[in-house]
DNA sequence: GATTCACTATACAGATCGGTATACTTTTGG
DNA sequence: CCAAAAGTATACCGATCTGTATAGTGAATC
């Protein structure tokens, strides 16, 4: 990706996640990289590829951003689950205040053809995956139902901070997530 | 509201809950309803106060229709909370396959001098306090801590109804909710 | 050292945007 | 019964939208 390319996308990330993006324009997004649309059109195409791009890499730093923390966690399944929503908190204070911005992408992209929407939703499963595969190393045969329980109170917290609808609502899901998870260990040593 | 009224603002409910506030224009709108744009000025005199007036009129239905099921509930505090789950249930499968419109509003919105903001964030307060009063009758120490929850819960199965993550995701919140409560009134009585 | 590549600058195209103007018709209430 | 209100039909406005065309510059590569 050349500087200029890579300065599109920075801009266009930064509108599209602040303003929305049938919101922002091509000429907006040239201007604040500094580059010309001539530039802008021979690197992407098109807004709709500047918009998958854009989705693609906020998946992909999400990824890795949620990697080093599992990777720096404690090993204990339950320390391991607490680690993502670590994780959720330290990016939403980075760069993230107002929400997903892939369940914001979707407010606003609503045909499945559209070539962003796999994004979307892929994120979405791999994150239902991530906590089932999790879930399961601390219950194994409620994996299913305690990763669904994980992932709603995270898609929660996400909207929750997005919305501010109360001081911190990820560190007070990690708190309750961290109580349920005491519960269901109890639960599985008991039985 | 005269009878074009009606159907303007019909049809822009229906438009703007399923492609986006931005991506749906006044010509569109006006087509829909089968009238003409003078007449759509006439009655709204901007696209601005149409999607005012179709956030508050849906806030406005939600409350109505979750006060029905309310009143209809059974009056211990927990059957009270399972109502609004309920609640949420049977309007999602009604009208609502595309997750929350206030969310989805929010993502489109952004500038809380929007003469909309204040109805979007208005619902989330009204719902957090909702679940905290509904909270206070079973554990009265804990119902700041416990309205939270529920609010992070209802939340999240909403946006995960919106985006389909997994098959329905209000009756799993429902069921957690309905084991947290248990537990939390087995430690109040045992207090 | 010519060519390719990444880029700037500017102008323009066709469509659509929100919103207005003019002229006319239908419905309805005092 | 008639005036006001509510509506249709159509044309238009300036701005903005995505996308393209033309012409030229600087640097790197083969």
């Amino acid at each position: 990706m050349t500087p200029a390319a890579r300065r599109v996308l920075e801009a266009a990330a930064r509108l599209f996640y602040e303003r929305g993006i049938h919101a922002v324009g091509v000429d907006l997004i040239a201007a604040e990289a500094g580059v010309t649309k001539k530039t802008l059109y021979d690197r992407f195409g098109s807004k709709e590829q500047i918009v998958v791009e854009y989705l693609a890499d906020r998946d992909e730093r999400w990824r890795a951003f949620l990697a080093q923390h599992l990777d720096a966690a404690h090993p204990a399944p339950p320390a391991r689950v607490l680690a993502v929503f670590d994780a959720s908190h330290a990016w939403a204070a980075e760069n993230n205040s107002k929400g997903c911005s892939m369940v914001n992408a979707h407010a606003e992209i609503s045909d499945p053809s559209h070539p962003a929407y796999p994004i979307i939703t892929g994120q979405k499963k791999w994150m239902l995956d991530l906590f089932t595969h999790l879930a399961g190393d601390i219950s194994p045969d409620r994996a299913g139902h305690l990763g669904r329980t994980l992932m709603l109170l995270h898609e929660g917290a996400l909207v929750a901070h997005g919305l501010n609808v109360f001081p911190d609502p990820i560190a007070h899901a990690r708190e309750h997530v961290q109580g349920l998870l005491a519960t269901t260990r109890d639960t599985a040593v008991k039985q």
